[in-house]
DNA sequence: TGGCTTATCTTGACGGTGTCTAAATTAAAG
DNA sequence: CTTTAATTTAGACACCGTCAAGATAAGCCA
């Protein structure tokens, strides 16, 4: 995600064609570079329109709302965390205890690295209003590639803990959920001390399943 | 919190004296209402001028700006809460176990019945900012209440781990900020489950504790 | 090819917002 | 009673999201 090329090329021509050719998908990169630099109350959408070279009223036909073009922003950054949940929860060569290391730093590094996206990801207003169901839907994938991991502990005999491994799976990634928040909110300000709490934490659990 | 009625009342008479009386409280418990009942979203400085029976510019001389009085909202938050905290921990007739699982499930509480209200909170707009130094504060204050119960654990020999009680009170209290904000923001939407998996943290707590 | 339909984009306008400046009003202090 | 400081007000500015009507271009069927 350094390649911010597309923000300051769109604007480049003047004279350019009068359909623009896949707005949609302009708006919406140009959408995650504004609120990953900016956050969300940096976004406006007369400020993005005028930046990818088009109407105010453009993007409209493409979201019905400012809150759906927030929606599919959200909703790329859930793609985007499941590519690497299950980049490490598929590392055949890896042992399960690495794999859970590697799910957890990487969901970390991701909340830490793009604060202002994983605020909107989790915040109130796209999850409350019943409008973006598809977004609901890539998010709750997200989180089946988390709960697969404790299913194939599991299946490995490696939980003697009396909890089905969806309880697990729920109650470590709210504890991952909300060591994340701390770190990205800037409430735990110190990246050695998040670290070190999670690796702790990591360690508990693995205390946690034989017990 | 079911009295509202500072709201309607204010509003009544038109012939008030210039001056309010007590405008800057009046106008942080409009907000409060406002903000509980429909989202930091819901609330504009006109309105609740407008309802508090007051000018436009007039909270501007009681709040510097309009984040200044978020923030004052989020400190009173914080401070209801720390509320909620040392009363669990000073019930001097009940045994530490018990005065843990209060203030879980205390904290829990609080922030399901009022979510956009946590939400503001500990969102990064006042903890990235500077400015909202002595809002910082009060929310320390609240944590420190929490930091003592482990204290207190550690004080009567009860933590056999190496951690110190610091670190299993940040460890821990980022676990419960995480349910919190899952419960709250509407991710985790049945209630048994959350107060269910916040019984089996609590239980998992007290066998790292004793590990 | 021509004409119809549809998708896409634009212009103009409306009501709402945060907040700045300068003036007015009142309470408090000397 | 006079001066001073604290409050409150009115007016204005630049933004914002979004609605309604119209202009433009592309796709499709004849």
């Amino acid at each position: 995600m350094k390649d911010n090329s597309h923000i300051s090329n769109l604007k480049a021509s003047a004279n350019q064609p009068y359909h623009h050719g896949n707005l949609r998908l302009a708006l919406l990169n140009a959408s995650v570079d504004i609120i990953r630099a900016q956050g969300v109350a940096g976004l406006s959408l007369r400020k993005l329109a005028d930046l990818v070279g088009v109407s105010r009223t453009a993007p409209y036909h493409h979201f019905k709302d400012k809150d759906a073009l927030l929606a599919a922003v959200a909703g790329q950054g859930f793609e985007e965390l499941s590519g690497l949940l299950s980049q490490a929860v598929n590392d055949d060569d890896a042992p399960l205890n690495t794999k859970l290391e590697q799910a957890v730093m990487g969901y970390l590094d991701f909340a830490t690295q793009h604060p202002t996206q994983y605020e909107l990801m989790f915040g109130q207003a796209l999850w409350q209003d019943t409008q973006h169901e598809s977004f609901q839907r890539t998010a709750k994938d997200c989180f089946r590639q988390y709960v697969k991991l404790f299913e194939l502990f599991a299946q490995q005999g490696l939980i003697k803990s009396q909890e089905p491994p969806l309880r697990l799976a729920q109650m470590t990634w709210a504890s991952l959920h909300g060591l994340a928040r701390l770190a990205s909110d800037g409430i735990f300000a110190n990246p050695a001390d998040i670290h070190d709490i999670a690796k702790t934490a990591v360690r508990h659990l693995e205390i946690i399943l034989q017990k």
